[in-house]
DNA sequence: TCCTAGTTACGTACAGCGTACGTAGTGCGC
DNA sequence: GCGCACTACGTACGCTGTACGTAACTAGGA
């Protein structure tokens, strides 16, 4: 009798070994480095429980001894990309410091893109997680605000990173394993946008539309605002 | 013979309805409500072909003459709520527009739980997501920035929208159907948190923890962050 | 006016999903 | 050394998205 839980579950709350039976045959980490692999391979929807037990060589329900739900694998696969995070000595300069930690989460999610797709669901309170926001506030040490504060600086930074990264991010995923390109997505896009700018029926939009000239450059865009909330923060500005 | 697309296709490019054949039973918006109808009540995971299929009174393969995808289906549902914005004169007072402008998708957010899980994956380009768009620009007129950095102003404040309040709502979504209450998931979220915390590998994170006294004001949190984000874009404060 | 091609409607079928449940074997703690 | 918690995993169920085939319908071109 396994006894499935009646309560609600943290996995990372469960110790992944207690004393008795046999010595289990697989790890967390083996396990979220597995399905980790698959994601990055096939895209997010080739991780099913049967193609990770496969990936590992056990029977598929052998998993749901480590993994109690799907949405428990999820919460695995995000923290081990987490521990991609370098957890650097701070230099001092928070800005910089800060800067640097988020671009690394955008480098993190462009190497796997499926990241963005699963942050809605995720607890947050993973190792890796609390590792990162501990590097974070010791990135900010500098700063003379309230750890409060702090803490809402980090978050409103990495939704920003979150948000535009899975923006940035979109059409890549969307074109996976489709029969067309990204170019080609992305023209369809444009000439689906130009044709409702050009209805008149979105003056303003259609004169931003004008102003740019050329493509975006997404980086930029990106950086510019990560400037904007840091500025938001820095007591030298206000 | 129907003929699947073989090229890029955004349904709103699609017209809704070509001259030929008998006429359509059904409408792009009535779909969309009895899609949205079913993910209020039982949440995205209730929304099936099938279902919705049932929920107009069609066989379910009927609505695939409407809807080429199921990703069509959820653009559908967000372009639908996105109605619910109210698009109001703008006062003048550019700052109090964009904050109600937020308050107001924070709440549609809030009426439509599934929308944060939905947004990473849309296009962005439905027909009231660009109205909303063309809205902002106007509440932004008085303010003496150039178009593009509007724009990137507005991605900014959607975007802080958007991962605050699929923040704040996930426990209340990751509840919904389960046999424990948002009250009891918070307190064994938080009881596992505090013994992470003092196990004393957090320190700052331990700190800011004992620093804080009651309960987080969600909303207070949510509009201190609105306020840093449209600080940094006021040119009075630079 | 009639013909025909494009649509709508929808039943059937298939591959794949998450996972409940039962059973057999293993090895630690008492 | 007994018992029990644990591991392993095959089977099965209800569900999913959707490919495909067929029948009814109707607007446009000849």
């Amino acid at each position: 009798m396994a006894g499935r839980a009646a309560v609600p579950e943290v996995i990372w709350a469960r110790p992944e070994r207690t004393g008795r039976g046999p010595k289990p045959a697989f790890t967390r980490a083996g396990i979220a480095a597995a399905a980790v692999r698959i994601a990055d391979a096939e895209g997010l929807d080739g991780v099913s429980m049967r193609h990770v037990a496969a990936e590992l060589g056990c029977g598929t329900m052998s998993l749901y001894n480590y993994v109690p739900r799907k949405e428990d694998l999820y919460e695995l696969m995000v923290d081990a990309v987490g521990a991609e995070h370098e957890m650097f000595e701070p230099t001092g300069d928070w800005r910089a410091d800060m800067l640097r930690n988020a671009e690394e989460t955008r480098a993190i999610m462009y190497r796997h893109t499926w990241v963005p797709r699963l942050m809605p669901g995720v607890h947050g309170f993973s190792p890796n997680t609390l590792r990162y926001l501990e590097h974070c506030l010791a990135c900010l040490e500098p700063l003379g605000i309230p750890a409060g504060t702090k803490t809402e600086l980090i978050a409103l930074l990495n939704g920003v990173v979150t948000t535009y990264t899975a923006n940035d991010i979109a059409t890549v995923e969307r074109t996976r394993s489709m029969p067309w390109s990204e170019e080609e997505e992305n023209a369809v896009r444009m000439a689906y946008l130009g044709s409702q700018v050009a209805t008149g029926a979105y003056p303003r939009l259609a004169a931003a539309f004008m102003e740019q000239s050329g493509p975006v450059d997404l980086e930029a865009v990106f950086r510019r605002a990560l400037e904007r909330v840091l500025d938001a923060y820095d007591p030298e500005l206000r």
